[in-house]
DNA sequence: TACTGATATTCAGCATGCTGAGCAATGCTC
DNA sequence: GAGCATTGCTCAGCATGCTGAATATCAGTA
């Protein structure tokens, strides 16, 4: 391991540089001003109307003190609604609008062809493996990061 | 693809968060104060004696906007001397100092437990091949980036 | 009910990364 | 050798991520 380029640490920063790249080009070309983050953040949001800001970010590992920037982009743009929660007047209610619904659902095949190109230097099979040990590293390293994945159920 | 946990893009993000946190506290245990970034920099400037900042930026794909603010943290921690170059007075020649190699020697051992640390939910064999996965698909997207990888021989 | 601990959010500060622009020096070309 | 594109570097501005701390609220208990 004498080069920083055999190491999983830095390879792990330059497919993700890639990956980013991919992603904004993408999303760009198909019309929308998106990043990764807030796209991620934007399908949570869809998929769990009402969510608090905490709840989502563990959904999609986020530190609790990074997804009040991004959901104050996501309001600024008038794809999502916060609110005051009911009964907790600590939390915000997070809620997608039509106009985020409308963007999610134009933007998906952008974001779901800079998925492939990401990939395009290995064939399917290889793909697929790749995705599994990523998800399997990720897991055993989880609790490692201060912003882990927390499963709604995980508590 | 339903779901941003089966896409690409998302566990490059979640690997290299948990690659960075892994890195910082085996570092932060060694009793050193240093980024997977600036490890990276000035293991580099150790390789390659006065390089100039972009060519050291090409040699670990780092933007070039980027390169200038990591070296200034060298700089300010005493671990590399920037100086003017002779024959270009716009380029800035980079040596490591001793108090670098004495840093960079001491930190390895730390580094090389990181890079186990970050894979402990992987097999021997599989650790290998995401690796070379990794290095797969970089190689084929290194042009997709504004700062993609430049071996000193590529241009 | 007053106290204490936990929880949701936000803020300040720092380190990547990027876009785009600007500055100084270089080198090529006519 | 003057003009101009190129190159090396830097800066302003924005978006993640993180540490650590503050604020407000909630929940359980003495």
């Amino acid at each position: 391991m004498k080069d920083v380029h055999d190491m999983p640490g830095h390879l792990a920063r330059r497919f993700q540089q890639i990956a980013v790249a991919v992603f904004l080009a993408e999303v760009e070309d198909a019309g929308y001003d998106l990043t990764p983050v807030q796209y991620a953040a934007l399908a949570a949001v869809s998929a769990s109307p009402g969510i608090d800001q905490v709840t989502l970010a563990g959904l999609i590992a986020y530190d609790r003190t990074t997804i009040t920037g991004v959901v104050d982009r996501l309001v600024q743009k008038g794809l999502v609604a916060r609110h005051a929660k009911r009964g907790d007047r600590r939390a915000r209610e997070l809620k997608i609008t039509d106009a985020g619904r409308r963007t999610l659902r134009g933007i998906t095949p952008a974001v779901e062809a800079a998925q492939q190109i990401m990939l395009r230097g290995l064939t399917d099979s290889e793909a697929k493996e790749l995705v599994r040990l990523l998800q399997k590293a990720i897991a055993a390293g989880n609790a490692l990061s201060r912003a882990p994945l927390r499963g709604t159920a995980t508590r």
